[in-house]
DNA sequence: TGCTGGCACTCGCACGGCGTGAGTGCCAAG
DNA sequence: CTTGGCACTCACGCCGTGCGAGTGCCAGCA
């Protein structure tokens, strides 16, 4: 176990590393913190805690920098999530609640996260499986055609075009539509399967091909169409990131350019509760340098999907993790009132 | 007026900076391309090309590179568009033929651009204002509540929340709907206000404040709401750019990320043809080592939207033209028949 | 008049040696 | 266990040099 001052060593190493971009050295960590012993007791924490690895050299003799292990120590054991400003909070009230559409409220907080934390941010749409229905609509576009539109309580719009195996009368059609919703509104997605599969009984026998293949839509649109929706912004920080350009900004741009990759990402990590992977941690490989701050957002009390920011592992991570709590109780709340 | 020669001198040149990204001197000029006459005439010929501005030396006795005005009597003069390959064509044409429904299609051209050219795509989504209506459907969520959901011929969807000044019965609901429908589907955006300036007389007084308030949130969406969006990709590739990173990666970064700027951008193109702007000629800073070429494209013989290319100045034009171009009608061959 | 080979000149760039200084590890004393 | 002292080590920046690609000019030739 590490005595405290080393802890305390290992604290101040990040905080200058993080705010300098350069290997911290004995005596400018005694002059910058008041850690009241002398630079050679400060060596020798030094060299126990590269002993255990929580810190390397880039060089022989030139400062240290944190390792990923030590980052991990300082985000679990040493970092208090930093609550923003009260007039922060007020702005990211305001720039939120100009909203208009989900798309804008999406787009909003990206842009928002992306500013507040000057890193890259990405926020995933809100999740179909659990949200409920609004309401399911049938229109009749040619006599064997009907559109589904399905409209959920996040204000999502899914639209699908179904062709049917026989004609289907307008009667018919709203029958069915009343019957649908009188079932689904206001249920959940995972919910729904059991309550329509026998409404195909309720029709003549010449139209329950035509239910069965609604229903069947609903059902995949409902379920497999769960592929995650996500929009990311601030892409522009990304040159902040260091001197050593090309090498590592490139594998993070196709990185985030590969939507699957991101949502494994933020699939991965913890449904509730704020989640933090660093450097090696990820397992895609092009964001072995940096780091995700992700969280689960929500209308209700309950999470339906996830926001975060990835940025370098040498991140300001009490300040990122309270921007994305932060951000993601505002948008949580922005949705329940829609 | 240049000679035909001083003009195959400014050919080589560009050519030859786009293959190597590295000034050009009169030696490797000879040797490379079969000018027929000598080093010391291709001085002289740079010379006079120099003196005209078309092409620049970077520092005093290195080779030349082309001007911004050398790029574009190149592409004015001297380039013809390069056809792609039968292969390539077919793999476009695959490519693109999966797609599911808008969405799906937009981010497959802007992936497909981005991988074709090897630089950044950007793909606007195909405008409202130009195409016609396909249904619009009216849902009573509240009693004073409706939802209004606008369907287009391009498969887009619009939503629209309206607080209605007075309960709406369901019946005037479907009376509306019917009447709504019978008048505008397949009218262009453009030819539906006049249209249905007169239905809020076909109403019961009482029910002729929320007619309004409907028609005026339809024609809002028609045409305000032609805010165009846009997506792009590919943004990986600007790490293709140069050496001299940061400096010119990240205003085009930031520029990327305005979609306004993006939107005025392609709405300074010429709505026919292909249109070419380099470095300078783009009225925004931050693209100003860069060049945009962009095409507009759509279903029938008109075009809805634009898409096109963002790259360094130093791009193969007649290559990514072909490219462009290319996208462009599979595109609008893709959206004719869905 | 226009093209060509020759020639002197320029200057960016890569290379190698050198001095500097921040930072280290070790040690002996408090 | 802490502290001051001390010798050692490299990464980095600086500078001078040589090289070579490329230029401009000029005189000769078709």
């Amino acid at each position: 176990m590490l005595s405290e001052r080393r802890l305390e060593v290992l604290r101040a190493i990040v905080q200058d590393y993080v705010g300098t971009e350069e290997p911290v050295g004995s005596k400018a960590l005694t002059e910058r913190h008041k850690l009241g012993v002398s630079p050679a007791t400060v060596r020798n924490d030094m060299a126990a805690l590269e002993e255990e690895g929580y810190i390397a050299q880039p060089h022989t003799s030139a400062g240290r920098i944190p390792t990923d292990k030590g980052y991990r120590l300082f985000v679990d054991k040493l970092a208090a999530v930093k609550p923003l400003s009260s007039p922060e909070r007020r702005a990211i009230h305001n720039f939120l609640e100009g909203a208009v559409d989900l798309d804008d409220v999406v787009g909003r907080t990206v842009r928002l996260l992306a500013q507040l934390t000057r890193q890259v941010a990405v926020v995933q749409y809100p999740s179909l499986t659990r949200s409920t229905v609004r309401h399911v609509e049938l229109l009749s576009l040619a006599p064997a055609r009907v559109m589904l539109v399905l409209i959920t309580d996040t204000g999502r719009v899914e639209q699908r075009m179904i062709d049917c195996p026989a004609p289907f009368g307008e009667t018919s059609l709203a029958d069915l539509r009343a019957r649908l919703n009188s079932r689904v509104v206001g249920r959940r997605f995972a919910d729904v399967p059991p309550l329509v599969q026998d409404l195909p009984e309720a029709f003549e026998a010449e139209d329950r091909g035509t239910v069965s293949t609604v229903l069947s839509t609903l059902l995949e649109t409902l379920v497999e169409e769960t592929e995650e929706r996500l929009m990311i912004g601030g892409t522009a920080n990304l040159t902040r990131f260091g001197h050593d350009f090309p090498l590592t900004i490139r594998p993070v741009l196709e990185a985030l350019e590969e939507q699957v990759v991101l949502l494994k990402l933020l699939g991965e990590a913890k449904d509730s509760g704020m989640t933090v992977r660093i450097g090696h941690e990820n397992a895609h490989e092009g964001l072995n340098s940096t780091s995700v701050v992700s969280v689960g957002y929500g209308s209700g009390g309950e999470a339906v999907a996830k926001l975060g920011v990835v940025g370098p592992t040498r991140m300001d991570y009490p300040g990122t993790m309270g921007a994305v709590r932060a951000v993601a109780r505002y948008v949580g709340q922005i949705l329940a009132e829609s």
